[in-house]
DNA sequence: CCCATTTTGTTGCCTAGGCAACTTTAATTG
DNA sequence: CAATTAAAGTTGCCTAGGCAACAAAATGGG
């Protein structure tokens, strides 16, 4: 217990937020380092957007970002750095003029493909040693602690 | 597959980066509304510092870091900040003089154990409905991850 | 012992993101 | 229909953090 002259009850390395804090980083490093060897300047951020609109494009902005979160800010920053490079273009949604549908562009789906082709190796680094199986319970565990943190 | 030309790898929903990127999103999230409860401005990462402290005092900026993610401006930052508010002081170690070492200050330890006796019952809200040995298994997965990524 | 290299921390500059205030437009409700 | 309320987006201001350049001190090899 070192220098302790108490006994704290939590000690960070063992604590799983901090795994996910760590892991979260780490991965957005990662993330950087191969979009850097692809030769885009590609956020992880801005390729969760581009891989939402390659499934379903003309989003209005708050689709995109997270409700639960209420990143209308920083979705309104992103997109426009992602207009400003081309990969996006906003235009009004007729039926109400308050949203901003967001379309990608041909060389945003450029991007798109040339990072989504380097995903699988990518995963499989990221998840060397580790089943299938686990990868799936990981996901499912970390989902139910995204559902008990959005309510209230 | 509803607009698209082609048939991407990936769907970011699906994918365990993004859970883990949402994940630790709330957590942060969280983590802020606790602190508020508890009537003290602290972040996560100043929390993650003052409890390493309370287990191990007088470290040097850099242990206190990541030296994988070499995040020493960020700590130096970090550390600035939490002097200012008296929750540690620096000092410079007589046997490197590069080197600054960090001790919590008695308010330091009175934050930490405030926030310290609310952790398990946060922690109870965030693993509702996951048991032990599932929250056991995903921080080793993590770490595994950790590991795949902090090599090379 | 001296010079090159490494380590530790700091600063500047940039993006991500949390929060509150604001504008514009839509929806609701009397 | 008018007035209020809600929703979508934007902006300002702050912290976290990634990256590169830098200063100061320590280390190591000639």
């Amino acid at each position: 217990m070192n220098t302790a002259t108490q006994q704290p009850a939590v000690r960070i390395d063992d604590a799983l937020a901090y795994r996910i804090y760590r892991s979260a980083r780490l991965l957005r490093g990662h993330f950087r380092e191969l979009a850097l060897n692809a030769g885009v300047e590609l956020s992880q951020e801005q390729w969760f957007v581009l891989n939402r609109l390659s499934h379903e494009d003309g989003l209005a902005q708050g689709q995109l970002g997270d409700a639960v979160l209420d990143d209308r800010p920083n979705m309104a920053r992103l997109i426009a750095a992602m207009e400003q490079r081309g990969w996006v273009t906003r235009s009004d949604d007729p039926s109400d003029a308050r949203k901003h549908l967001v379309f990608i562009t041909p060389e945003g789906r450029r991007v798109h493909d040339i990072f989504d082709a380097g995903v699988p190796q990518a995963r499989s680094r990221v998840l060397a040693g580790i089943s299938e199986e686990d990868a799936a319970k990981v996901a499912r565990v970390l989902s139910r602690i995204e559902f008990n943190l959005e309510k209230g």
